[in-house]
Formats: structure tokens, C-alpha cells, sequence
RNA sequence: GGAGGGGUUCCCGAGCGGUCAAAGGGAUCAGACUGUAAAUCUGACGGCUCAGCCUUCGUAGGUUCGAAUCCUACCCCCUCCA
């Protein structure tokens, strides 16, 4: 599926105006805005993702926010299918569409596909995490090599999340891992993409420790206290509940560390989750724009050119 | 004023004659990344002309072949007694 219409992509580290910058380009075209983050998805996540306010919504409509329950574990997989689909409807709106966002591994899998591999087995996946509870990850990572050297060569022994998934995909496919991943992605979308950049780091981690501190201004230690409260089946190892800050305050919450504890831990994910997302948009081809202390709306030629490419082509 | 305890590399913190540029943790930096990705891991982390050398363990001396580790004096800090 390719599509010959314009669609543009901005991508830049948590904090740093991509919101801000999204509306302002819907003063310049028809556009719709695709939210591309894992975990915008989920509703009665607010204050703590940062996500865009109601009157904002109203301003663009937006997209892929608010789609899934906490109870359940959303992924990219299910999200590029509904995203392409979301494009496909903006286009024949004759809008269009502009994705948004900082889960840079599904800007990764929007732009180069995802192979064809079965989805999570959560059977699979609880008898795995139980032989590593008796026998250790490195044991499963051994058994990991004799079924798959290549994918083991590639997998850190210690990384859980890898060493199972790998074995769930060979339990399920019965082919090792890394032929299963040669399959060929289902679809790829072309497209512009336009990055904005910190010129200064150390800025960026100080407005977001700031940033943190407002949100629990505005009340996200009781919007986490109200999400448990209000479905039943949330549990702390949801996937929801491990998003920077909800993982700390759930922690505090549970008494297993204290307030001030809570706050230092979760201003420091925010900033490794942020460097996280700078070291992938190094890796992701893309038009570059540095963002200074006086914010997005100072960076015209960011604006120009996303209005640029706002263009349509196709004709 | 008296009695103890302590000052270690950006921070916390081990070390208590050689195997110490100094455990471990944190921060920071760099990297990996295909259905958990706001996740999960990996590496670097005193300096240099880098298989060697130089400078670090409060300060200044001393003992020793050799000290962050022992001794002396001094400067800070903490606790208790006055």
C-alpha cells in the first residue's frame, strides 16, 4: 500500500512543543493529526502522558488517542493496521494527515513495516516468565541459543522481554525467530518526516523535571489513584501502568517507595526515555530542526517547511 | 573545653600496607531495538602521545621497597558529655 498524497510525520523527544507545533500547522492546511504514541492509546491516561487537552481536540480532530482500556495491552502491531486505515479515511476526507509523536519504534514500524508475526500468546508468555522465575533468564537465553544461535547472538541474556518474546514467537511459529522475522512487512508508508531537536539537553531535562512537577500540581498522583479505582482488572504490570511516572506513582501508591523517592525516579525515566528518543531519531531518516529555549513557535523555518510539505504532490 | 565518629573519583558509598584509577549504586554519555517500546537491554565513565605513562582518596609532613590504607600536625563535619 503506498499512498501518493502527502503525509507528514513530526517526531521529537517528549517535552519539547510537538503538540504545540502540530496545531499551529492546522492554521496553515486541512489537516488531521495522527497521535503516534504508545501510550496516548489509553484512556483515562491524561495528565501524565501529557496528553492533548480536550479544547485542543477540538481545534484538529486527532487520532489514536484514547482507543484502549489500561486493562489491555496495546501494541504496535494493531496500531500501524488501524493507523493506515485512519490515513486512508483522512485522505478521502480530502485532510491531510499529520502523525505526531515520540514512540519512535512505531514511527519505525509505520515507515519500514512490521514482518508477519503472530501476536502476543499470553499463555506462552506466563509459562516463559515462570520457568524464569525457577531457572533465571540466562537459562532460558542457553535454551534460546540452541533453538536460534543467530537471535541469541543478538539478545542480551539478561534482556527479558527479548529472550521471551523470541520463544514465544518460535513456540508459536515453530521456525526460529530470525527466519520468522525475514517475512516480508505487510505494508510501508512513504513518507516526510520532520524531527525537532533540543539545543540544549540540559535545558530539555530541566523543563521536564519542571514538567513533572506540574503534573503533580494538577493532580496525577489521585489520576492514578482514580484509574485503579475505576477499572477493576488494572493491574501494576500493565503495560499502561508502566509509563513514565504511572510505574513510580503506582510504586508509591503500593508503599513500596516513599513521596520523594516517587518524584526523583520518575523525573529521571522522563529524562532517560528522552535520550532514549533522541538515540532512535538519530537513526531515523529525517529533516533535522533545533528547538531553543525560546520553544517551537520560534522556529519558523520548521514551520515552513512542514507547510511545505503540506502540499500536495499528486497533482 | 572533654569523649567518640568521619572527610574517597560528579553524587552516595565500599576499601583499611602491595593484586587500587580504587567494589557497588546513582547521575551522565553512547549504543541496541519488529505485537510490552514511556518498554527491555548493552557499553563507556580521572587524564594522556593509551598493551604504557601521568594526576587522584581533606591539607602538609613522616614511616616503608611500597600508603586511600600506618604515624604526626593542621583544617573542616557529625554525635555525645560540659
Amino acid at each position: 500500500m503506498q499512498h501518493s498524497q502527502p503525509i507528514l510525520t513530526l517526531i521529537g523527544p517528549t517535552g519539547l512543543g510537538k503538540t504545540q507545533c502540530s496545531l499551529l500547522l492546522a492554521q496553515h492546511q486541512k489537516i488531521e493529526l495522527i497521535s503516534i504514541d504508545s501510550m496516548l492509546v489509553y484512556q483515562g491516561l491524561d495528565i501524565g502522558t501529557a496528553k492533548p487537552t480536550l479544547v485542543e481536540q477540538k481545534i484538529v480532530p486527532h487520532h489514536m488517542l484514547d482507543i484502549c482500556s489500561p486493562e489491555v495491552d496495546y501494541s504496535v502491531a494493531p496500531y500501524c493496521q488501524t493507523v493506515h486505515a485512519v490515513i486512508q479515511a483522512i485522505q478521502q476526507r480530502g485532510r491531510i494527515p499529520v502523525l505526531v509523536g515520540g514512540s519512535m519504534m512505531y514511527v519505525w514500524a509505520l515507515f519500514n513495516g512490521l514482518s508477519a508475526l503472530p501476536s502476543r500468546d499470553l499463555a506462552c508468555r506466563a509459562e516463559i516468565e515462570q520457568q524464569a522465575e525457577r531457572e533465571g533468564w540466562p537459562k532460558l537465553w542457553a535454551k534460546l541459543k540452541s533453538l536460534d544461535a543467530q537471535s541469541a547472538d543478538q539478545i542480551s541474556p539478561h534482556d527479558r522481554q527479548r529472550i521471551g518474546r523470541a520463544l514465544e514467537v518460535i513456540h508459536q511459529t515453530g521456525q526460529p525467530y530470525s527466519e520468522a522475522l525475514q517475512s516480508k512487512p505487510a505494508y510501508q508508508l512513504a513518507m516526510s518526516i520532520v524531527s525537532i531537536w533540543p539545543e540544549d539537553r540540559a535545558l530539555l531535562y530541566q523543563k521536564l523535571n519542571q514538567r513533572f512537577e506540574e503534573m503533580l500540581d494538577r493532580g496525577l498522583v489521585k489520576e492514578v489513584e482514580g484509574l485503579y479505582a475505576r477499572y477493576k482488572g488494572l493491574a501494576r504490570q500493565a503495560v499502561a501502568m508502566r509509563g513514565v511516572g504511572y510505574r513510580q506513582i503506582s510504586d508509591y501508591l503500593a508503599g513500596d517507595i516513599a513521596y520523594e523517592v516517587m518524584r526523583v525516579k520518575a523525573k529521571q525515566a522522563t529524562r532517560h526515555l528522552a535520550k532514549r528518543q533522541l538515540t532512535w531519531m538519530r537513526r531515523i531518516n529525517s529533516q533535522r530542526f533545533r528547538v531553543g529555549q525560546a520553544g517551537i513557535l520560534a522556529t519558523s523555518p520548521l514551520i515552513a517547511w512542514c507547510v511545505d510539505r503540506l502540499k500536495d504532490r499528486s497533482k
